[in-house]
RNA sequence: GCACCCAUAGCUCAGCUGGAUAGAGCGCUGCCCUCCGAAGGCAGAGGCCAAAGGUUCGAAUCCUUUUGGGUGCGCCA
């Protein structure tokens, strides 16, 4: 017999990569007897879950992945390898199957020990060293400051929030960044909307004509510049005002953003303004950049095909040669009256993100920027000579529903639905899991009614639901005079969880480590949120085995030792949920109401 | 016209740097509460992974082509 906690001691959190190394040890000392050749690669080698579990706790490839290098029949190296790996003690059974896979079952103890190693290390499990502290810009909604946030922008808060805890789990140094299209025309027609409120707070009449926003909310603002200024811009020209108004109301909105994002529960790290990087030379900088690498020349494009603008006409601009690295067409950088483009600014934006020295950047996009990914991608790859790799995720539609019908989006017709008007209705943490309950890249459907109701069709109240159980039996446990503090439970004898149904849950519970560097890796937090459900799964389904067999239940009358190893298991369920919806940015429920 | 994203059970969707007999929920069918943990539980049926080629010991996954859907395409941001 082996001791858990023993165990526990030197084992790294994550038992696939623990296993993985000694597959590895084993292949070399193979290799050092003589029945395998030198000179092998074994990156491909790896130790993965099984398909049908019925197969046992885990497999490896090795066999087959070697046998051509070899020059090996996959089934003789699986022999071999699995005598080797019988001798170790943490190794139950291994089976050669079919083709040449290696079919491993651990011991008991190990799985007991996982339970430990939770407990210990408490909302840390599971924490990577992966990204080996590099630094990582996330930089996400970079919504117009024009107004509130709506429902797109909070599907790629909801995202790239997530992702950059994700990543901060696995061992990234995370930067979370916004940045604010204060320098465009958008809000020049800001500031004249603003001042279309400001007049009319001075008691005159107004018409929103095309071109400025006529919404609601720039009623306060204008208000507040009246109390600011007084009359000073009444009926004074642009000039006079425009400078100051924009500046004025631009403020007003990205306060209002940061209040949206608040209420979300985003925080982000940097701000960063575009007009910051207007007459101060830095737009000027990142194009010379470029140009030094003979990226930038003077040119007359192509008019796209198949959709031509109808007052199209050549003219000369100056234009990145974004071709050089991956895009389609070269993109202009200058109009054809030498202003910048948007583009201009987005490329000396993504240069000082590279100067400030991360290694590598992340923007979340709304699907409707799909058409700027290759040119930003191109740019960052021409301004660091393809040293700072940029991954772009788009965050694709959400699609509401209400009673049972889409819900149709119209700024016109005032159904206008708010990052606000969600939160409002579900709370932020039903939002944000309701969020991530879907690929980035796959449309989501948004139903207020479904997402609150208290059944098992709801992820959200499914895992909320596992975690305020564990809750309850402690309280419960506690009443009934068991101690379960976690010192206590650390120190259980966890040799008594023996069952196949105790040992199912510590088997999902050890995947957590696994989980979150997949997760990391491709740069997906729903993965978080599937496993969250199907670990809550576990936990329910043991919950319901209570139900037939008294002895599965977490609290023994009489017999504080054995509850105390169960509760230590549900404890450490509880732990990982917990963490996972730290990283989904979801508050657990200790109870349910 | 071009580029990007998507296509998996009746429905909504997972599916790991390519692994064994492709999974979950809903819906459907059948069982299970006089009480001790039913805002439920257990079991079953249900698939040509859009199509065709290719790479590989091995493909839902990678490559090519096709079909069907979404998004975008100089002087908007």
């Amino acid at each position: 017999m082996i001791n858990p906690r023993q165990i526990t001691r030197i084992a790294p959190m994550n038992l696939f990569t623990e296993m993985r190394v000694l597959v590895i040890a084993s292949l070399e000392h193979m290799q050092a007897e003589g029945v395998l050749p030198e000179g092998l690669d074994f990156a491909n080698v790896a130790v993965e879950p099984p398909r049908d579990a019925a197969h046992g706790d885990m497999a490896t490839n090795a066999a087959m992945v070697l046998a051509k290098p070899a020059k090996m029949k996959p089934r003789d190296i699986a022999q071999t390898l699995a005598e080797k790996l019988a001798t170790d003690a943490r190794i139950a059974s291994a089976e050669v199957a079919g083709p040449g896979f290696l079919n491993l079952r651990l011991a008991p103890a190990l799985w007991q020990g996982v339970v430990a190693s939770v407990l210990e290390t408490g909302a840390e499990f599971g924490r990577s060293t992966m990204g080996q502290g590099k630094k990582v810009n996330v930089e996400y909604v970079s919504a117009n400051p024009t107004g509130a946030l709506h429902v797109g922008h909070t599907r790629g808060a909801v995202f790239g929030d997530a992702l950059a805890s994700l990543l901060d789990f696995v061992g990234y140094d995370v930067t979370r960044e916004y940045y604010i299209n204060d320098g465009g025309a958008q809000v020049d027609v800001l500031a004249r909307s603003v001042y279309l409120r400001y007049l009319e707070a001075h008691g005159q009449e107004v018409a929103f004509e095309d071109g400025t926003y006529p919404g609601d909310y720039l009623i306060p603002v204008g208000a507040a510049l009246k109390d600011k200024v007084g009359d000073a811009y009444v009926g004074q020209d642009e000039d006079v005002w425009l400078v100051e108004v924009r500046e004025f109301a631009t403020e007003a909105m990205m306060d209002l953003i940061r209040d949206d994002l608040r209420a979300l529960g985003v925080e982000m790290d940097v701000f960063f303004s575009e007009k910051a990087l207007y007459g101060t030379g830095r737009i000027e900088a990142a194009l010379a950049a470029l140009e030094s690498k003979g990226l930038i020349y003077e040119g007359v494009l192509e008019p796209p095909k198949g959709k031509t603008p109808e007052d199209w006409e050549p003219r000369e601009q100056t234009l990145f040669r974004s071709t050089d690295h991956g895009d389609d067409v070269d993109r202009p950088v200058k109009k054809s009256d030498g202003s910048w483009t948007y583009f201009a600014p987005d490329i000396a934006y993504h240069f000082d993100k590279i100067s400030r020295g991360f290694d590598a950047l992340i923007d979340v996009f709304g699907a409707d920027h799909g058409g700027y990914v290759k040119r930003m991608k191109a740019a960052v790859s021409a301004l660091s000579d393809g040293q700072v790799p940029l991954d772009i995720k788009l965050t694709q539609l959400v699609k509401l529903w209400k009673n049972g019908q889409p819900f149709k989006m119209s700024k016109r017709a005032g159904t206008f639905v708010t990052l606000r008007d969600v939160v409002e209705q579900v709370g932020p943490d039903v939002t944000r899991f309701v969020m991530l309950t879907r690929k980035n890249d796959a449309p989501l459907d948004f139903d207020f009614d479904k997402v609150l109701e208290q059944s098992k069709d709801n992820p959200v109240f499914y895992v909320q639901y596992a975690h305020a159980r564990v809750c309850s039996v402690l309280r419960k446990a506690a009443e009934a005079g068991i101690a379960v503090d976690d010192e206590t439970l650390i120190a259980a004898d966890l040799g008594k969880l023996s069952h196949e149904a105790e040992i199912a849950v510590a088997k999902k519970v050890a995947e957590w480590p696994r989980l979150v560097e997949i997760a990391g890796r491709t740069n997906e937090p729903h993965r978080v949120a599937f496993y969250l459900y199907e670990l809550a799964s576990e936990l329910h389904a043991f919950w319901n085995k209570g139900n037939d067999d008294a002895s599965l239940r977490f609290i023994q009358e009489g017999d504080a030792a054995t509850s105390q190893a169960k509760i230590a298991l549900a404890r450490s369920v509880a732990i990982v949920i917990s963490a996972g919806l730290g990283i989904l940015g979801v508050t657990p429920a200790q109870e349910m109401r």
